[in-house]
DNA sequence: GAGGCTAGTGACAGCCACTGACAATTGACA
DNA sequence: TGTCAATTGTCAGTGGCTGTCACTAGCCTC
């Protein structure tokens, strides 16, 4: 961020986000045009998609940026914890950190908003889920590099990202299903989930 | 399919479901308009989307019909198995059965290379999770009634689908990434990576 | 500090997915 | 056979997105 024009330039793209996710929050994301992002930060819709390859791509601009820091903090965790316990941490870590991440762009709490009109808008839903799978083949790399092991002879890896992705998004959904609830409740429901997965496996459910 | 009428229309929408496939598999899906799929079929592009909401859902139609068949043998699993072990059961007998329920439309052949466009082209791969999502909630719903618990209340049916979505979703996309593997090897990875959930969970992979 | 270079922008034209409205046609059924 | 309802084609329009081209403004060199 050191010439005026990469500051300008950051300056324009931070304005659209905030204007994208403002309207998307107010209007939904399917009564919100290009133009009306564009035109509420004085721009052309032309320069809207100089800084975007589509609508999608700015409603989960914020949420991109949670990523990275969430694979940041799995990168950073200590080599003598376990795979699932290390990426349990690393989540954790992300949802009590969240605040730093998101502040420096647009208040939480419209994240927190935004994060609804995601789950509930179907092409933005999907593009979502998309990327979380992007996202499980990084960290199968990630833990492979962890253990020694290569990603692409030994399956168990993806298999366990995949277990975590699984209940990751459930976690999501059922924060969303669950009306208002804040960050402590993301985290709280993340915590219960992933203590519920070993023994839902056994499936002697009908004796408690 | 009684009068002529409704033979008709099936008639009608199986030709765009052929056409579409047989388009989105030499042209690839953003290669062909829709315009390519009415032409082919000799309709006008308006009765295109009144058979289809969207260039989407006429790739995924066939896929469709395999979701509603895997759902049909997870209700009619025998009550006394394990619920993890009822959905094995299913999705094996899926693959196993995908000829008949395919062939009624399109050939098992098309199908397959059909399936391979949707896992390499985003917006396709992006609106088929999202409608695994769909299928997860009504998975958990099946396995809750047959335990006899409350899907709201006891979030194991829930957590145990999302493990089971999540190791799904691992196989098709490994299935993908194997090149030009048919059912067979669809099976055998479904088989492989549902034996290795357990173990991956204890963590002690560096002592094998 | 003048002049050239390049990134960023606006204006315009055009493609394609998708929708609403209306008129024409065709099968169903009394 | 005539009426009703379902199906279809045509046309017009919206919105996401892209290519092109000329123009401006920050940057860098001599």
């Amino acid at each position: 961020m050191e010439t005026l024009r990469e500051r300008k330039r950051q300056r324009t793209r931070d304005a659209l986000v905030r204007a994208a996710l403002e309207l998307f929050t107010t209007r939904g994301y399917e009564g919100t045009t290009v133009d009306d992002i564009a035109e509420a930060v004085d721009v052309s819709q032309r320069t809207f998609f100089r800084y975007f390859a589509g609508k999608e791509q700015a409603a989960l601009a914020v949420h991109e940026m949670t990523v990275e820091h969430f694979l940041g903090a799995v990168r950073e965790r200590p080599p003598h914890e376990a795979p699932m316990e290390a990426l349990r941490q690393a989540v954790l870590e992300g949802w009590d950190t969240l605040n730093e991440v998101v502040e420096s762009v647009v208040p939480l709490e419209l994240f927190l908003r935004m994060f609804r009109v995601i789950e509930s808008t179907p092409v933005l839903l999907a593009a979502h889920l998309r990327r979380s799978t992007e996202i499980e083949d990084t960290l199968a790399r990630i833990l492979a590099e962890r253990e020694g092991l290569d990603v692409d002879a030994d399956p168990r890896p993806r298999v366990l990202v995949a277990v975590f992705g699984g209940v990751m998004r459930l976690t999501e959904r059922q924060w969303y299903a669950d009306g208002d609830a804040g960050l402590d409740a993301m985290r709280a429901l993340t915590v219960s989930y992933l203590e519920q997965v070993g023994p839902v496996l056994t499936g002697a459910w009908r004796t408690p």
